[in-house]
DNA sequence: ATTTTTTCTTAACTCAAATCAATGATTTAG
DNA sequence: CTAAATCATTGATTTGAGTTAAGAAAAAAT
């Protein structure tokens, strides 16, 4: 449950028994149903979750259309940086598509961390330079790539998403609608 | 010259004397003729520029289309964050549009100051966060808005683009040819 | 100051995605 | 297990951006 978690911390800094204990204090387990919501527009994102494991899908809505951001399965963070450290209220809302199971700590609780404990300063940093390696790749394909490309890319790059959502969402995740996946894909099977 | 780094910093930290002293010695100016290059892909950006003054474009070249990221001017940073902090190639172009003044440090001399005097942690911090923050609002900006949306939406938050960028520059960072801005331009000014 | 180069606009045509609408296929809930 | 809801495909049509090409306007160079 929390073991994994620490796990993963342990992939980028070594915390000896005294900082364990304290994250460990820190830290709540959740669970989500299908379709409930970790983060809704017009919150404030105050905290930072792992997640175990499940799947869930960040998405704008924009006048009753959902713009889909990202996906996230298990062994994974997120947060809403943005909201995160200017302390304003989101604009992204954060769904369940399965079941989850995650762990989040409090902003204000990683912040008396970074206090006591000067490696959290480094926990911190790693998550902020994350955050950006992954919001910047996210730029450079929309800047850089077509619908059909990005999907070619998707299916190469991150098959889980292809497996486990639903086609809609993955239209969505491209920037297009349903319908011009459905032709995508007929354009790129029929060619085969 | 050097001054306005300093300023600059000032807004979100405070540094005594050998502080400064010490950030001073590692600051390196340089200039920019127009057309000349800060950073071209295939090259490792191990530096942190601060523009004094001039007009800098961001870049991607793919398959010789030139897709514009973002524009810079006087008085902000810039570093390719991905090369800096993942030390691979950039598949980044900063060129200048307008003669510049910039001051910049190499990565090495400040990991050397992270390591002497802990406040400049909160530099580095500080300054992958707001790195965050501008490509997450670019993100958000391609995945929520149509072409002639980010038009209007650019003539009014960043007017300084518009009166400063050549026409077809904006086109690119929009992510359009030059011919459909005009229509679009057409469009806007022909129905007020 | 006038050439030269770069930039911007317009037009005709093409193409890919959006829209509107209908129908199958699959999943979910009772 | 079956009805209802959700999801995926296909067709016809519209719309907006790309392409090609030409010429006008503006900026830069000599």
């Amino acid at each position: 449950m929390i073991t994994q978690i620490l796990e993963n911390i342990k992939l980028f800094v070594a915390l000896n028994d005294a900082e364990k204990q304290a994250f460990r204090e820190i830290l709540e387990v959740r669970t989500l149903k299908k379709k409930e919501f970790l983060l809704q527009e017009g919150k404030i994102c105050n905290k930072i979750s792992f997640i175990n494991n499940g799947c869930l899908r960040a998405f704008y809505n924009v006048e009753g259309v959902e713009n889909t951001v990202q996906f996230f399965f298990g062994d994974s963070w997120y947060t809403d940086y943005a909201s995160f450290l200017t302390g304003q209220p989101t604009v992204e809302n954060m769904q369940a598509l399965a079941p989850c199971e995650i762990v989040q700590f409090r902003k204000e609780d990683l912040y008396q961390l970074y206090d006591k404990f000067p490696v959290f300063d480094r926990v911190g940093r790693v998550m902020a330079e994350n955050a950006y390696l992954a919001v910047a790749a996210l730029n450079k394909m929309k800047t850089n790539e077509d619908p059909q490309e990005r999907y070619l890319n998707l299916i190469k790059q991150r098959p889980e998403i292809i497996k486990n959502v639903p086609q809609h969402y993955v239209a969505s995740y491209l920037g297009i609608k349903p319908e011009s996946l459905s032709r995508i894909r007929k354009r790129i099977f029929d060619t085969k």
